[in-house]
DNA sequence: GTTTGTAATTGAACGCTGTTTAGGGTTGCT
DNA sequence: AGCAACCCTAAACAGCGTTCAATTACAAAC
């Protein structure tokens, strides 16, 4: 088959997305193969080089959606909470339902093998630092009684340890971890790291 | 090429078993194709399918060697060790010590992707188990002043984050952990969570 | 209306995976 | 010497990302 220009260029670059992202969605990152993506706008795997350089970019592209969209709802979850301690909870919660509502999402940035030894794209590694740096500047009221060369190390090690203890929930790696959900984890570790005790939900 | 019998089918999988895991050692997981393993012993890759039914089962016994090792010099290092305390943090500085010198061994069974949807083999989660109960038991003793039903949640929350931290670092997932060695998290998180501290080392 | 040119898309190919298997070639027994 | 048994390889398969010559359909020109 020949020439066909049912689309132009930008719209076969968003189809692909769109439809590279309902793979990671359904899928995860193992679904998101060329002829995958390719299959499900009607296009051969080829067509995609003509949008993109190459699969580990557009793959990118998804984890960029996904942590954008990440950041806005946990954002939007902080501003709304009340107290310094509420907002820390808030943000807790807002990110481990995400990882636990949509565990295909939030894995891929985190799952996500480069096949060139391409190094982590600038836009994933500031989403990633934004969402962290909003978790810092949530902690910190909280750290008060904390020595002030102690405090950024601790922001990073919690951040770590919710980040790394949710992968390891959600990929089953590690069988201690299998009767808790990812919220409870992180809950856990911030509130005896801190001393401090989130209130219970009314509603389980 | 036809016949030639230098090597039993038995040393022929030892032989296979060292090549893979001298590859885990130098190159980690992604280096090791059955190809270059074969290469390695002087023999092809269907040869492999001679001694093991699949390339996972090859990986995984290197998993298990790895994993039978950490355990082995984890568990020497705590009855060497002297008080309650000491021996914890004998325990995450032997676990911490082995990830960050050998970190493609480590970081193998974490890291390997089984092809077929086997599960992951009984022994290899069995020293994972192992090894996080040495870690709950050396742990409990320090843990008096805390209510019982948290105990058996804060011992796998702390593996969990132990685990998840060093993983994270290795493979350079997380940007705010990168200035960081593992086995500084690792104290991190246990010295807050326990609100107890490590003496810091004599020899940096 | 026909021709020509251009550009979109494909299909086949390449080099890599893991895996299977027919057959070639050596060995050892009779 | 003949023969059976067996080890190992080479080639093939399917699937991966990726490239590119070839094909085809459209648009413009005449």
């Amino acid at each position: 088959m020949g020439r066909r220009y049912d689309h132009s260029r930008p719209e076969i670059k968003d189809m692909a997305f769109v439809a590279a992202r309902r793979i990671a969605e359904l899928e995860g990152y193992r679904g998101m193969t060329a002829r995958a993506i390719a299959e499900r706008i009607g296009y051969t795997a080829g067509t995609l080089y003509l949008a993109y350089d190459n699969l580990d970019e557009l793959i990118d592209q998804v984890s960029i959606d996904v942590l954008t969209r990440l950041h806005n709802v946990v954002s939007a979850e902080v501003n709304k909470a009340g107290s310094d301690q509420g907002k820390l909870r808030a943000l807790i919660r807002a990110h481990c339902d995400f990882a636990e509502n949509r565990p295909n999402q939030w894995l891929l940035p985190w799952l996500h093998n480069r096949k060139r030894t391409t190094p982590i794209p600038r836009e994933i590694e500031d989403l990633n630092d934004r969402i962290y740096r909003l978790f810092q500047k949530t902690l910190r009221p909280l750290l008060k009684k904390h020595r002030r060369d102690q405090i950024e190390m601790l922001s990073a090690t919690l951040w770590g340890a919710i980040c790394g203890t949710t992968i390891l929930t959600l990929e089953q790696g590690l069988e201690p971890l299998q009767p808790h959900k990812p919220h409870e984890l992180a809950e856990m570790l911030v509130s005896q790291s801190l001393d401090i005790v989130f209130d219970q939900d009314v509603a389980t």
